[in-house]
DNA sequence: TTCTTGTCACCTAGGTGTTAATAT
DNA sequence: ATATTAACACCTAGGTGACAAGAA
């Protein structure tokens, strides 16, 4: 059996409408998959790899609000079409496959090495996804079966799981504003992007630090470093 | 077979005395021990570890001129005794260990996890030295023996690898200036050290970046940085 | 005196969302 | 109009030798 972790945090951007950043060069999911597995044979070798299936065969596009004047982007989606003509459909294996079960069940198993990519034509091995589509990550385990005619047995030596909060959209910017907030607030390396952090602000504080800016005054030009200029 | 990389870079520092620095934390070795791997069983599993033999059974302590008036450190070993009682026997297991042969050959092994330090107590897993004594690097490659009564044939199943130009004596801080400046040279994490890199200098100058400090006028305190301060 | 420790500035390496410019 | 790209400031994470202070 199979535990997600970090549920609560995928709950919570799923109820947002989950968005992954795909980029030419390949991003990482934020949140990343992650599980810990019970029950394997701690001495059978087995293979660990992901998959993304589209969740249905529509194409999106972000709604717009129109008020008297003016156009506001919405937080939700509309369906602008039939889905794109489907990606390569890659797998990631997890790097450290294969090994024994006791190996990947005595801490939790990270999938931080599997990068999105837009690139049709990627070379570096990562997911090919189409941006404004619905994907459903899958896990699967295989078991390495030690006989020879292995191959007879391939139906009973793997196994599939799948968990809905784990569901999200491809985008190459995101869409929805309280999911960018939420990745801000949960991400590590979006950390510069914080507008302030009560949980450890007074720990972390420099009396003399350059304070942060607001997302809404930053810009890229009129702001220098005195360190590099 | 078993062939050394950056051979020559090795060969480099073991003619001036290879010094490896060891700290309470663990230090990692520069350069890398890194090996090229031939012959093995591809569909075979292996383990693949390292271990630190002592060359001898001296203390060393660095050596020193004595002018007319003055006392300089000289850059070579005088014998200070007999040897501190020996340290835990650790080794260090490649942590892709076990993996196939395939897996081991197809690319560059390097031990760049491994780190040396001088806590008697430590519990980092990390390889215990005493400063001041010479260590021979030593690379085992262990067969893992499917049948059961594998422990049988324990002396065949392992082969092991000496290369002589790997030896070092531990240090807490660099004796021989020269070995310092290999450091500085050949480290792309002592970059911050180097007076000047002819190499790519005009490629990375920035015009307005403060100028890298000699290695005389540097010290800590009167060096302020506007961004922290 | 000689060796060790802890902290520091300065790097490497690479993961973030932002933004302006460019496609479509 | 909407979607994508590429450069960028700002982070995380951690590997360097220098240095001053401490220990033996």
């Amino acid at each position: 059996s199979v535990q997600l972790e970090m549920k609560a945090l995928w709950d919570e951007f799923n109820q947002l409408g989950t968005e992954m950043i795909v980029t030419k060069a390949g991003r990482r999911m934020f949140p990343t998959f992650q599980v810990k597995i019970f029950g394997m044979d701690p001495m059978a070798d087995y293979m660990l790899l992901m998959d993304f299936v589209p969740v249905d065969d529509k194409r999106y596009r972000q709604d717009v609000f129109l008020s008297h004047r003016y156009a506001f982007h919405s937080s939700s989606w509309l369906v602008a079409g039939k889905a794109d003509p489907a990606t390569p459909g890659r797998v990631h294996y997890h790097p450290d496959s294969p090994a024994k079960g006791a190996q990947w069940m005595k801490q939790i198993v990270s999938f931080d090495k599997l990068k999105l990519t837009n690139n049709l034509l990627d070379d570096n091995g990562h997911i090919i996804l189409n941006s404004m589509h619905r994907y459903q990550p899958r896990f699967h385990v295989v078991y390495v079966d030690p006989r020879k005619d292995s191959e007879k047995y391939a139906e009973e030596n793997f196994k599939t799981f799948v968990f809905e909060e784990t569901r999200f959209t491809a985008v190459t910017a995101y869409q929805n504003h309280r999911i960018t907030q939420l990745k801000i607030a949960s991400n590590p390396f979006a950390k510069g992007f914080r507008d302030c952090d009560p949980e450890d602000w007074p720990r972390n504080h420099r009396p003399g630090a350059l304070p942060l800016m607001s997302a809404f005054a930053r810009s890229r030009n009129p702001v220098s470093s005195p360190a590099h200029q």
